[in-house]
DNA sequence: GATGAATGAGTGTTCATTCAT
DNA sequence: CATGAATGAACACTCATTCAT
């Protein structure tokens, strides 16, 4: 018996990631993630279980990715200010390298697959960003607001600016991403 | 000959923005939308000339009526922050009065449509925005970086937090707007 | 009350041929001949009582009128040869000056249609052949064979020759006209 | 993996064929091909790209086989006459045989899907007719006009004379089938 | 007479998925 | 494991025709 060929897994993984990059998430058919893989419709059913399945894993994947390279250099020790602009340039660089894997997430997200992701599942991944809000409140240097506002100030907009569909004047320069750091900075700080 | 029933074209419209909402933009169909309508798909293309147009259309008639609510009571004689805070205010307003309107604009905003937005047309409905940010970078109470990123930090937040996808914990308070709005002008101002 | 617009039914004759040189057949839609005619849908109907009586009305225009062209000059006090050259060149002459219809009734005579039309209705219109053809065999000139075998050699090789589909080759000079028909004559002449 | 079904392309090739001799070109549909077929119309596109592919191919699957019955007892050895002979008379049997693909063909001929054949894949098919009458010519045994004169009082009489739409009369009788031959010889013979 | 609105039934084609190998 | 064949259901869209004006 032949294994499971991890290649072919990840070969469709990219397949879809890229296809969706092109034609967008509606006009992405099975068939066509398979002819862009090199395999037949019917291997994709060998490792998913049907389309939504794919297109869920398929952002898992990507989100788990992103978790590892945001936490990468995760050092507990810094004061929160560095551990968070460690983040937030690390979040950069990591999307300046897969900005297609920042676009397939973008159309995910705003999609209703979004809620058959067990959020559970990828929070781990994030868990260091967490700690670093939580004590950033405990020490007073942050707005004492729940987590998620924070997000929305601190690391959407990495987001929001790495998209040239909404910015299309920011370059991610260095002078550029430091500067709406301390935008982001001013924002949630006390 | 009978006459154009205007009725019809909105009640398309209507469905398109309901569906949307319920099922989704990949799944929504000229026949689902029909349905929805009661009128016959055939019907939908006497108002518009193909799904994509029915889509496109629908997108603009919402950022229409958004740009008109946000700009409502705009007196450029207020100071920038006031003003600021009207759009702000205004804009949880209407969020909150038509949220699936906000939501069906949130995911055409991430599909490949959103390149067929004549964007000029769109943009004289916000102007009173940019005039607004524009001076307040000429009086430098405002930071003098690109519209686009003052938007990520003034504009977008509001979106974020409205759409409980995003935000579980935000309750549209109008303590946690106003905080939030704080959060927003820290970031932007000088 | 208006008088019915002969005009305007010509205008939709006309629509009708040019498209079906242009697209086909099969393509041709109501709706496409009235955009091309310049009227509405609805009006073709006040005209033709449905599609296949538009298209067969059509043919019979055609027909009809290659039949007056065809005997314009028709003079039975002329030999049997000069008559059926007569018939030849007229037939080359109407051919070249209206290649569409000539399209157009090639394509119809191979269509299930053709079985709707009433023959009888034409055949008046072509007596003038089948007398000259009639005396030619009472003469002993022409071989006594049917008459459509007769046509299969003496009027068919026109249609053939001026259709550019099958003939590639062949140039309507006054030469080429001659030699052709003399092949026909040798075919059908004792 | 199933093995692909040849049956199954000759049952949709067939069903084409027969459907176009009952409900005529125009209204023959890939649902309704399917249908006779008794497969699914998706099953179609397993084996033709799209309709017009499927027609074109049907066509050219005609000639093709027309083309073998011809020359199936080609002997170049034979007096020009005696070979004519032969094309004039298998041509009758293969259509009397069938009739049906003698209808398509003749449709197909005067559609505009016509212009889709590659004319010289199925020339070669041909190639004995056209030795033929070139020796012919060579050897002052007939006129010396371009082939596809020749091909208009030599071949297509007997596919005139063959369908019923045009010649009612004729029957495809020993004694008739000699007396057209007599007459298409005649035209050609110097 | 003339028309644009309206539609149920149909078009060619693609879909996600299953099956036999 | 891996696959091309096979399909019912759905797709976006057009059809010929009718209707109210």
């Amino acid at each position: 018996m032949r294994h499971r060929d991890d290649n072919k897994k990840e070969a469709i993984i990219e397949a879809t990631i890229h296809l969706v990059n092109e034609i967008g998430f509606a006009s992405c058919s099975i068939s066509k993630i398979a002819k862009r893989a090199r395999v037949s419709p019917a291997t994709i059913y060998v490792y998913f279980t049907n389309k939504e399945d794919l297109i869920v894993s398929t952002y898992v994947e990507i989100k788990k990715s992103m978790g590892v390279a945001l936490t990468k250099d995760y050092d507990p020790s810094l004061p929160i200010r560095d551990r968070l602009w460690r983040f937030w340039t690390n979040t950069f660089t990591h999307i300046s390298r897969y900005p297609q894997h920042f676009f397939y997430s973008e159309q995910f997200s705003n999609s209703p697959f979004t809620s058959l992701v067990k959020s559970e599942e990828l929070d781990t991944y994030f868990d260091p960003l967490h700690s670093t809000v939580r004590s950033g409140i405990e020490q007073k240097i942050i707005k004492d607001v729940p987590h998620d506002v924070l997000a929305v100030f601190m690391f959407y907009p990495i987001l929001l600016l790495a998209n040239h569909k909404f910015c299309t004047t920011f370059e991610s320069s260095d002078d550029q991403i430091r500067l709406a750091f301390d935008m982001a900075w001013d924002a949630i700080r006390l």
